[in-house]
DNA sequence: CCGGATCCAGTCCGATACTG
DNA sequence: CAGTATCGGACTGGATCCGG
């Protein structure tokens, strides 16, 4: 499997606007969030990590929306969760083979928003002090 | 400008887990979004669209929606829009340049989730099953 | 240390009705 | 045709307290 870096050929997109559009959107409503974008980058190049690293690295997170993603991941077969018995307790948390093809998209768009992220902030404000006058 | 395509260096995501993540973050706001991404990739895809055209090409896509994610788009500069003074009215969107470089990393979402929307539905059906017992 | 449970404010979004 | 305005329900996400 190889991604076009140019514009890709239409078929890869278009297939049947009301079939793979419905994917798309499912699949966008699981892990289009903000946060399941950013645990996974983090799993990414980090590798294992437990829950209280993981509440540090990322950054903003609540303990309530982390444990929510990592469930949510954990169904969706991106990530698995190892319980060690001990005490105190750990909870370790990595990448499944399906959430590590996962890293090319996101890294990619973690890319583009790195590259374009000042553009856009660029448009806005001129768009708001158009809007402003 | 080029995205590895196998697991890029580290530095490409961590730089500085502060920096970096919050630029992240402010991008999954503005389009990480489900419409945004559906709209920007039909724009891709299919050229210039009207806005009754893009209300059915989306679908399941609310005029409301359409019409709020429109506005942001535009406001990043990811989306030019032209009115035509006839009658009856009629108004044309189309990706700007910037918009343009977003349908890479878009496409490779879009990939992934036809390459593995199956493989997540099926992680789902099995740890919802198992769950239920 | 990990995370479940509850409460509550803020936000999102669809439906509907109305304008140029 | 291409919007804007308003309302009400649903969902989200943070804070806090509690349990294993």
């Amino acid at each position: 499997m190889s991604i076009s870096l140019i514009r890709p050929p239409a078929e890869a997109v278009t297939r049947e606007p009301g079939t793979t559009c419905t994917a798309m959107s499912d699949i966008l409503n699981r892990i289009g969030d903000k946060w399941s974008v950013m645990v996974v980058a983090r799993l990414g190049n980090t590798g294992t990590l437990r829950f209280s690293q993981l509440r540090r690295a990322v950054e903003g997170i609540s303990q309530r929306m982390l444990t929510l993603t990592l469930r949510n991941l954990e169904r969706d077969g991106l990530v698995s969760r190892t319980i060690y018995a001990e005490v105190p307790p750990r909870v370790e948390y990595e990448l499944t083979g399906l959430g590590q093809t996962l890293l090319e998209p996101i890294n990619a768009l973690w890319e583009w928003a790195d590259t374009h992220g000042e553009d856009v902030a660029h448009a806005r404000e001129r768009y708001d002090s158009a809007a402003a006058e």
